[in-house]
DNA sequence: TACTTATCCTATCTGCTTAGTAGGAATTGT
DNA sequence: ACAATTCCTACTAAGCAGATAGGATAAGTA
């Protein structure tokens, strides 16, 4: 599993989308400067998100994009699995593999199910609801120090 | 986390060396063989594992390779992170990322703390006499078919 | 001593992927 | 008509993976 920039950018832009849903649409230009992101980069993936039916868009004068479903329908699994592809460690797991002459002998190969299995427990079970969650109790936490 | 060829091969040549241990010295040759890897490609996977202490060497006319430690001191994990680098799945997490403005407030931060967890709890607890205990275990299975 | 069989060392190459750039076409509200 | 937006396609620079190449060095043996 790796998470590239583009997934970065991809799960920053689902959540800024979350923190602005059912409220006004966002631009790319707004996206990307709270993001950091550049924004032709930017537009290529908001057109993948689109193509997963991660987000909407409106084109036009006051056009921007919105998410698709509720934040608490989409995961941060979903996404990195969309954006960066599978989460395998190793391609021997999907079949692309030449160096395994029988699979199933393979002593490592449940190494590397098991650990699939493991990112997959994690990422799986992140929506973006709870992130909205935590980003707000961040906001509003006081401050200790003085 | 990203298992490449260099550090399949690496895994099979510490599982091979771990089949022969306090045995036969094996050669570069021999392995390529058994493990279906290219010689010379081979050869600089062996020189790293031999810098990261885990395997020994012995030059010339009846040379070859073995394991420096007993195949139960040898994780999975170890070798991986030391062929193929850490198992962090983005690199904010080592410090080494531009876009995070401020660090602690990165709700995906948690995410890919926890990530890294589960993988090292799956890669840290297998060694190789766990693999070599598998692999005779499969050699000595009766055969059901007819 | 010559020869063989090994490990060891360094440089080079090719294709692929990542991350980004560039230029403009199409759409829509004012 | 104009401005602001999404949408589309092509291109590029840099880095990495996965080798390949050519030899130098070491050690046992006839």
């Amino acid at each position: 599993m790796k998470v590239t920039y583009k997934g970065d950018y991809a799960l920053k832009t689902i959540l800024d989308l979350a923190l602005h849903y059912d409220k006004e649409l966002v631009t790319t230009h707004d996206l990307a400067v709270r993001i950091d992101a550049p924004i032709k980069f930017l537009e290529q993936v908001l057109s993948e998100l689109k193509k997963g039916g991660f987000i909407e868009s409106r084109r036009g004068n006051v056009g921007g994009y919105m998410l698709a479903r509720k934040p608490a329908k989409i995961t941060v699994g979903e996404v990195i699995r969309f954006i960066d592809g599978p989460i395998e460690p190793i391609a021997c797991l999907k079949g692309e593999y030449a160096n395994c002459s029988d699979i199933n002998k393979c002593v490592f190969r449940k190494v590397w199910e098991d650990t699939t299995k493991a990112i997959s427990g994690v990422i799986d079970n992140v929506n973006f609801d709870d992130l909205v969650s935590k980003v707000k109790s961040q906001q509003e936490e006081p401050i200790y120090s003085i």
